[in-house]
DNA sequence: ATATTTCTTGACCATATGGTAAAAATTTGG
DNA sequence: CCAAATTTTTACCATATGGTCAAGAAATAT
């Protein structure tokens, strides 16, 4: 099993190769490429060898890059949630919370679109138990959740929304928008779309915004007056 | 590859085994077993030993009862997609929206309580490009929404709905509900909880119902009067 | 009880898989 | 241009993996 734990901060993406040269740019496709696989099927599931076929390199060749395949794996963990959790726009308090929440949702849905993989990687991960990153989910990101949670909390407070546990507010909006990325392949064949980029993207996120606002039952603090 | 797609209409679960025979509880013990892999590894990175052991019997006793993984796991689909359509409720139009919703929801959330596996299984699945169902994603499913949308659509026309595309509609139930089961790795670390069926199901299924009643500005046909 | 069907086992196989080592090729700094 | 460092290739290896086969053990029916 593969049940070692990585550091529950987020590193920086830094390689051990300088800027530009052959080796950050072989580092950079490789870690491209796993990214890919790995959001189809998985740590256990992806195979190395055609990790590095699409990475345009040989097998050997690619761990020399990356030592064994849990190395990579964790290399690609780090930029993923780097990315994802770097998302968080303005989330401050004195705010109009229709228009946080409104960046908020734009924000993520412009992240499921633009890095459908990133989405799948983490839903994987956590779908198998979260062995790799539970303890950063432990730490870090329940962390995150009880620092962004207070602007929730300030806002009911001040009667501008509903009751609603900031936590599972994050979770409702998780789920609603990396559906979008996560699920693309099911959503598409219901929908029977050809470009899901333009015919699926702008619409959904009009309307999870919408719901959302109204579901939460967020109120101007400066109505219209 | 394994991009061969089953019968788009859903089977019934019937086995070659009389019930209660030994073969037919052997049948069942595999199934369990592999829907438990599946649900963690997905098809590629399910190991068929490891379903052999925890269904209590060796490989080759496994393979007497199918033939293949991709038998096994086709089997499995058929089961845990008929579980998960077989669950709509009352959804007829004449219904209380608020009502309906509040039945499909808990419906839905009791499904991930239950079949937690069930729910996975299908997420990896979709998340890996539905190879195996993406035609019954095509056909069936895409018939179903079309079919229970109208209710949607009827309400809508009624005034009791804001104007949300149905199918729309469909994905945000199933991502909210979903998610409790898909992620509950992730949840059950930011929330720190000892039991989760107790700490977590109870909660977020009343959250979800009044957020998506909200949301989706659910009216009663006949205003308390 | 016995013949027959059903189920289980152990030995085996071809291939896939993650990974290694050392030589060869290439790039880079001086 | 040359030596040193970096990158790539070739040939391997041990083990894992999905699957087969024939013989043996149980269960079942007669």
């Amino acid at each position: 099993m593969y049940t070692q734990q990585m550091a529950s901060s987020i590193d920086a993406p830094a390689n051990r190769f300088k800027a530009g040269s052959l080796g950050d740019r072989n580092h950079r496709k490789v870690l491209a490429a796993a990214a890919k696989v790995f959001s189809r099927k998985g740590y256990t599931g992806a195979r190395v060898d055609e990790i590095a076929q699409l990475a345009g390199m040989s097998k050997p060749n690619m761990l020399y890059y990356f030592k064994t395949k849990l190395d990579l794996y964790r290399a690609v963990m780090e930029d993923v949630l780097a990315l994802w959790l770097n998302s968080i726009g303005d989330f401050c308090k004195e705010s109009e919370p229709a228009e946080v929440m409104a960046q908020y949702v734009a924000k993520k849905m412009q992240l499921s679109q633009q890095y459908p993989e990133a989405s799948r990687i983490i839903a994987m991960e956590i779908i198998s138990g979260s062995p790799i990153i539970g303890d950063y989910l432990r730490k870090g990101l329940r962390a995150w959740v009880e620092d962004k949670g207070t602007v929730f909390l300030q806002w009911q407070a001040e009667g501008l929304m509903e009751p609603i546990e900031p936590a599972h507010a994050f979770f409702m909006i998780w789920a609603t928008t990396q559906t979008y990325a996560d699920f693309e392949s099911q959503i598409s064949a219901v929908l029977a779309v050809d470009d899901y980029d333009v015919e699926v993207y702008p619409a959904a996120t009009k309307l999870v915004t919408d719901i959302l606002i109204r579901g939460f039952g967020l109120k101007s603090r400066t109505p219209t007056s």
